[in-house]
DNA sequence: CATATAGGTATCTTTTAGTATACTAGGTAT
DNA sequence: ATACCTAGTATACTAAAAGATACCTATATG
């Protein structure tokens, strides 16, 4: 009973993050990436939550960062081999979610998304 | 480049929250359990939040809400049919977290836990 | 008549996550 | 001398998530 032994915790941790896996996308698809080239291919991101979400991604072994020491300076990020592990993770995940997608439409309409979730919890609330 | 379609975003919107992991842990175990069981299984989950993360699953079908109309009022919840589906990603989830887990312990050592993970951070931050 | 019961809701406070904006370093181009 | 560049940091603020606590329902029991 006492601690459960279930860890997909592990995985959450690594994920949660309003920016992470916008940032993997990014990097799992483009190999390697510097700071501003993540910038630009995340308009709304700002670089203390970029800086963030990246330090947090390093510290899991996730992301490797490649300081180039140079006047501008040049950081260059990329997914470590023991990231690159976690790519079976996120399909499994991802394969699952577009499926969970479709199952929710047929549910509540095809009108509805992930996003506009709020909205309709009171739907099932109020029966 | 517009819309990543790395949907795994969806599975963290099902599990994301402090306590569906375990709440979900418990009725896979279990089976069904009474609101009250969910209660004493998680001692420190209050009502609120035992309810609102019960109402997110149950929104996204992934447990089950059977309303027995009695007085004193008896509710039980279970896996739905979709929800078991979610497992062989919980299993893979769970599965590369825990050598993950191993990964991190080779990397930081023994005594470091997820949970202690804050303190970590400014090891990485500050090389 | 008061109390207990189970499964909640309502309201308020605290904590945590995310945003906005300004500032820094040190070398190069003007 | 001044402005510009990249990859950040520092500080202050706002929004969202979680916690604490009180209350509600209808019946059965003492």
């Amino acid at each position: 009973m006492e601690e459960p032994h279930c860890k997909f915790e592990t995985v959450l941790e690594i994920l949660v993050g309003k920016w992470k896996p916008i940032v993997l996308f990014h990097l799992f698809s483009n190999g390697t990436m510097r700071f501003s080239e993540l910038q630009k291919a995340i308009p709304d991101i700002t670089k203390k939550m970029l800086t963030q979400q990246l330090r947090e991604l390093e510290y899991h072994d996730i992301v490797h960062r490649k300081i180039y020491h140079q006047i501008p300076p040049k950081v260059e990020y990329s997914i470590t081999e023991h990231g690159k592990g976690m790519s079976t993770v996120l399909q499994a995940m991802n394969d699952w979610g577009m499926s969970h997608l479709n199952h929710l439409n047929e549910l509540y309409g095809e009108e509805r998304s992930v996003e506009s979730f709020e909205g309709r919890l009171d739907e099932v609330t109020g029966s």
